[in-house]
DNA sequence: GTCCTCCATGTGATTATATAACATTACAAA
DNA sequence: TTTGTAATGTTATATAATCACATGGAGGAC
C-alpha cells in the first residue's frame, strides 16, 4: 500500500508502471489531474474522452484502439473506430496520453502535468509499458541534430525489454 | 559532386540523408556489404532479399512494405504481401534494414558493418529520414531502467521534425 | 545421381489498424 | 432563439500485417 518509491542511489525517480503501488489512485488521480488541466485550458473533457482516458488509466499497459472500442460499445458509447480514435487523438494531442509506436497502441500519461519528452518501458514478458522522461537533445541524437541541422520537434523513445519482475519470475542467466 | 562531409564543430559526423553525397555508391555499397555479411554469416541473399534491399537503398525515405511489394511485382516477383514483409523480415532480423515504427515504413540500414543501437531523424515536410546512433543506456532511459531494473534489450529512437534543407526552403520564423 | 529435407517463395484469404466522408447532435456565443 | 462550431455517430474504405497451405529449389546423405 503506497509503500513508496524507492529511490535509487543515483537520485533517479523510478517510473511507476513495474512497482506496486496504490494503483486506485492511478485512477482517480489521473482522471482529476485530467479534468483540471481541461478546465484550466477551455478544452471539453467530455463523457466518451473522460471514459477512454478512465480505460488507459486501469491498466498500465498500451491498449489497442479496438480494445478500447470494444470497452466503450460496452458502456454505450459508439461502436465505430472513429469514436476511439478520436478521443485517443484528443488525449494525446492533449498529453493525457500517448501512442506506444511499437505497439500501434495507446497508454495513459503518468506525468499529465506539465509538457514532457516521454520515454518508455516496454516489458515483452508482461506487456507492462513505465514512462519515464527522455532528454533527447542531449546526447548523441541530439549531437547528430544539430550536426545536420535538423530541428527536432517531437521523439519518440520506445525501450523494449524485460521488467524486474518477470525477470525474477523467469530468470535467463544463473539466477540472482 | 560529392562535395563532402561537412564536419561539425564539435566532431560529430553527420548522417547521410540530408546531405549531398554520392548516391549511386549507396546502392552498390549498400549492396556488396549486404552480400559480403550475408555469406560471411552463411544467409542465403536471395533475388528478392537483394531486390528489395535495391529498393530500399535507392531512396533515403522509408517506403512502406506495399509500396516495396508494387516494385517487386514490377520486377516480376511474386505480389502478395507475404512476400515483402518476408524480406523485409530477413533484412530487419540480419540488420540490413531498419523499420521506422513512426511511420509503419522501412530503410536500408545505413551502418550494416556492426551491430548499433539506431537512431532516425525524420523531416516531416520532405519525408527524408536520416540515420545516427544512439547510446540509449546512457542518458535519462538508462537511468530509469537501471533504476527499475529493467532490461534494455531493444530501443526505437526516433525524432520527428524538419530537414535543414526543408528549414532552408520554407523558413519559420525571419529567415536565417 | 537419387532421394530427402529444409528453407524460401507464391498465393488466397483473413485479421488488425486507421482514416474518409457525411449526417446528426450538443454546446455556447450573439 | 438563432446560429456557428465542435463533438459524436455511422457507413464505408484504406492501409498494414499475418495465417495457412501449396510449390519449388538448394544442399546434404546415401
Amino acid at each position: 500500500m503506497t509503500s513508496g518509491s524507492p529511490i535509487a542511489p543515483d537520485g533517479v525517480t523510478p517510473p511507476v508502471g513495474f512497482t506496486h503501488h496504490d494503483h486506485s489512485s492511478c485512477v482517480v488521480d489521473g482522471l482529476s489531474a485530467a479534468e483540471a488541466r481541461c478546465s484550466s485550458e477551455g478544452l471539453r473533457f467530455t463523457p466518451v474522452r473522460r471514459k477512454v482516458l478512465e480505460i488507459l488509466l486501469q491498466e498500465h499497459r498500451a491498449l489497442g484502439a479496438y480494445v478500447i472500442l470494444d470497452r466503450l460499445r460496452d458502456e454505450g458509447f459508439g461502436s465505430q473506430p472513429p469514436v476511439a480514435y478520436r478521443a485517443l487523438d484528443f488525449l494525446v494531442t492533449n498529453g493525457l496520453a500517448h501512442k506506444i509506436e511499437r505497439l500501434n497502441a495507446f497508454i495513459a500519461c503518468a506525468h499529465p502535468h506539465e509538457p514532457h519528452a516521454p520515454a518508455f518501458m516496454i516489458c515483452r514478458l508482461c506487456d507492462a509499458v513505465a514512462e519515464a522522461q527522455s532528454s533527447p537533445a542531449r546526447g548523441a541524437l541530439g549531437a547528430a541534430a544539430r550536426a545536420t541541422g535538423f530541428r527536432i520537434e517531437r521523439t519518440v523513445v520506445e525501450a523494449e525489454g524485460v521488467c524486474p519482475s518477470c525477470a525474477d519470475k523467469a530468470p535467463k542467466k544463473d539466477s540472482a
